[in-house]
Formats: structure tokens, sequence, C-alpha cells
DNA sequence: ACCTTTATGTACGCTAGCGCACCGGCACAG
DNA sequence: CTGTGCCGGTGCGCTAGCGTACATAAAGGT
């Protein structure tokens, strides 16, 4: 079970998983195996970034920092995704930064790199902007969950999207690591947190927290967790299919 | 200057007006000018979409509608952008709805013409790409908005984005239209805009609203707006070259 | 073993915005 | 010119979440 024993393959990542043949074997050559570490900044705002990231083992958080340092988060990319949209988008840069939220592995890949494969069209194109199509699903989600749900439902959606993109049902986040997320105070989530412990849902100590009963925690989450999940599923190949193309 | 006198040209979207030639050329043809009337859907949340439009006197609405009724914008578009982009990312449908916020007119084109051109690759891709990470900017600025904002600092973004795509400085709006986009109550609009209205910012009787001050305006509002307008002005052409490609 | 740091718990007054109820007035249809 | 919607203005009690301040407690270094 120990992280570190199984070292992530590039297949562990969907969006690799499920490029084409002739496109991966292409991209395989060039990309290379990267630690993400806890908090560590992936890109930063409006600043060109050289590659793009794949997490196999890590999440990472599109997060916005406002003038006055209020932070919200706009997205998360785990293991189904990938980093860096900016690069095939063709703005090259964006407004928000990108911090790792799970520490864990990933793959990157020179952003000219991953330009020329997209730039021939085809299905690792298609690939990518229909996981971009995902990801605008996520960030829409987030605004209006931001408007109109309670806290303790955006916790719940915040862990099961987290929990998603994680091979246990654990994570390593403190309480105020989450509130920056969230884009709320650190005891807004303690308390909402303190509900949910409370319930049995789930479990936490100095910035660990376990999910003991992830259909209860469904049953609370808003509609917005399944909104964004069923987008995800809808638009990228699933797991299955990646698996069989992978065999094959 | 009444608007029914100037037809609007399909130049006047100025993501036409900025397609290179052949590609116009062949988009032309297919363009079908169409009223946009007030409240009108565009699309519904999960529908099959036959057209995109390319707004050009109009404003439209993306709108998320949550189970109990609530609803948030989560991004707008007029005669800078265009409607629809779910067609050629691939998802063909979208969770949420298009809805024209002020009337008009705008040209559409159906969709299996449009990703066709699209596909092509090329400058026209780029092109829609572009405005779709511009989109994307918006969306992700919604939320973080949303999340720390006052509503009438949100007022404010929401106005000067409006008047950003509309020839006049007066838009057709009733207060209650405005608190659902803003996805806030009815009430809270009346007390924002009277605040503007007492401080000689804006005018207002009775579903239309007129800008006094957009100086001032420009002041009072939050950094949202001009993050997102400076993304759209690096994003896309600038209506000058827009402009200059016309006359060629 | 001690001390520092970091994570979490708790309490309290404050405010923005909500839900609700109701009113007045303009505007257009009959 | 009179009804009847629609639009906007106002008031009031309520609640979620904020800002602030401080308390406890586990983890970890020395």
């Amino acid at each position: 079970m120990g992280k570190a024993a199984t070292a992530a393959s590039p297949k562990d990542n969907r969006l690799l998983a499920a490029m084409p043949r002739p496109e991966y074997q292409q991209i395989v050559r060039s990309l290379e195996r990267v630690p993400m570490l806890l908090g560590q900044s992936v890109y930063e705002s409006g600043e060109a970034q050289g590659f793009v990231y794949f997490p196999t083992t890590s999440i990472v958080s599109l997060l916005y920092v406002l003038a006055d340092g209020a932070t919200a988060e706009i997205a998360v990319a785990g293991h189904e995704g990938l980093v860096g949209i900016a690069l095939f988008m063709g703005g090259e840069t964006t407004p928000s930064r990108a911090v790792v939220q799970s520490a864990g592995e990933g793959y990157r890949l020179r952003a000219s790199t991953l330009k020329k494969e997209f730039e021939r069209g085809g299905a690792l194109q298609h690939l990518l902007l229909r996981y971009t199509q995902a990801l605008i699903t996520q960030m829409a989600q987030t605004a209006v969950c931001n408007r109109h749900h309670a806290l303790e439902q955006q916790l719940c959606r915040w862990l099961l999207l987290s929990l998603d993109r994680l091979p246990a049902n654990e994570l390593v986040m403190t309480q105020e690591l989450i509130a920056n997320m969230l884009g709320v105070r650190r005891e807004g989530v303690t308390e909402a947190a303190g509900h949910l412990q409370g319930a049995g849902l789930i479990e936490y100590s100095r910035g660990r927290i376990t999910v003991l009963d992830r259909k209860r925690l469904e049953k609370r989450v808003c509609e917005c967790y399944s909104v964004v999940k069923n987008e995800y599923d809808r638009l990228l190949p699933a797991r299955a299919s990646a698996a069989a193309a992978q065999t094959a």
C-alpha cells in the first residue's frame, strides 16, 4: 500500500492512457517523471509555462489569488487530466496559479512537444479539447456552488472530488489549506468538518483526513458534485476502455 | 442612433471579422442572420445544439440553473464572441443554458459547417480556441467574484461587462433579471443599484438602465472586471486590426 | 524532557445578504 | 381613463459566515 512502493507509470494518467498509439509513441519518449511536492507551484499567474503536467498520483489545484491575498480554487486536476491547457488553447498563460494540493508524482512534457502533436489535429486534439470542456464544466459548477451552497456542502464536494483523484480514502490536507481552496475562513472549515466527523463520515487529525463513509458523504453533497462527475465520465474515456487501449 | 436603422453585418461580430479570408469566405455563405429576442433560449442544458451563434448587437448569458430553481450567470458573450463552444470542443452539449440577455441580432451557423472548418486546423481554429480561453478566464473570475466580492461590486462588474458588449450606454434589463444573473435577491440589486443611482453613476426606470458616469463605475468595480477585460484584449484580435481585415 | 511550531477547537460580536411581506407607482390594454 | 400587471422601494427578523482573539494539544526538533 505504500505509495512509494508502486512507481506510477504514464498510463496511470488517464489522458496519457487514452492517447492513440501513434501519438503516444511520439510523446512517451519525451515524458519526464517528476515528483509533485505539496504546496509546490506548478505555474504562476501570467507566467509562460515551459511544460504541461500529467498528474498520476498527485492532485493539482487551479487557484486564483486576488489582489488582497484572498484565494479561491477554480478547479482541480488529477490523474484524469492535465495542467496547462493554456498552452494548446493558444493563450500561453492564464491569470491563475496551479499548486500541488496532494503530493505524489506526475509526468511532464515540454510545451513545444505537446503543441506540435496537438497541431496535427486528430484524436489527441479531440481528447485534449474534450478534457478542456470537462474542466470548463467544473469551473462553471464551482462558480454556481460558491454562490448558492453552504460551506458544509462545498466541503463535501471538495472531499469527493479529491477522493476521486486519489487511490486511497485518506488525504493529507490541513483545514487551513482547505479553507484557502474553498475561499473561506479556517474556522468555518473546522466547524463543517466537525459536523462531518461527529456524524462519523470522516475522521481527521493534524492534516490527515480519512473518509470513513463515502456513501453518506455523497448524500450530503450538493448536486454540483454529480454534475461535474457525470460530465467527466461523459466526456472522457472510461477507465475500462483506457485499460483496454493499454493492453492492446 | 436607432438600432433597427443600422442592420448589423457579420463583421460586427469580432470573431467573424477576425477570421482569415479563405475560411470566412467558406462560412459567410452559410451565415444566417437571426433576431435575438430578450429572454429567448439559445440552447438548453444538455440539449444538442444545431447552431453556433455569433451575436452582433445582442448579448447572451450563459446561465446555470440549479435543481431548486436558483440561477447564476457563468459568463456572457456578445459581439466579441460566440455561443456554442461545446460544438467544437467535442462535447456537443453543456450543463448550462444560454439566454438572450439583451435583445438584438446575431448570425448563426450550422454546427456541422463550423465543425468542418474547425477541423481544418489553422487560423480559424486558433481564433476559436483563444476565444474559448478568454471565456474560461471569465468563468474563473466569476467563481472568484462570487466568493469574495460584495454585491455592489459585482453589479458594477456586470454592468461594465454588458456595456462593453453594447453600442449604447443604456441597457434594457429589469432588476429582477439582473438578480437572476448574479444569483442574488432582487431586493439586493435594488439596494445596490440605489447606491449607484444616488451617487449619480447610473439612472434607471422600469427596466431601462442608463450609465451616466462610466469612469466612476470603473473606480467602484472590483479587480475582476479588468482581469477579464485584459484577457479578452490580450487573447483576441483588437477591434482595430479586425477593422483593417475588413477593409482589406 | 523541554520548547517551538503547527493544527485544531471555541467563543463573541458583527455584517451582508436572505426570506418574506407589503406598498406605491408607472404603463399599457381594454 | 381605469383596471391590472409589472417594476421598484422599503422594512424586519434571521442566519451564515466573517474578523478577531485566545485556548489546547499533538509533532517534532534540540
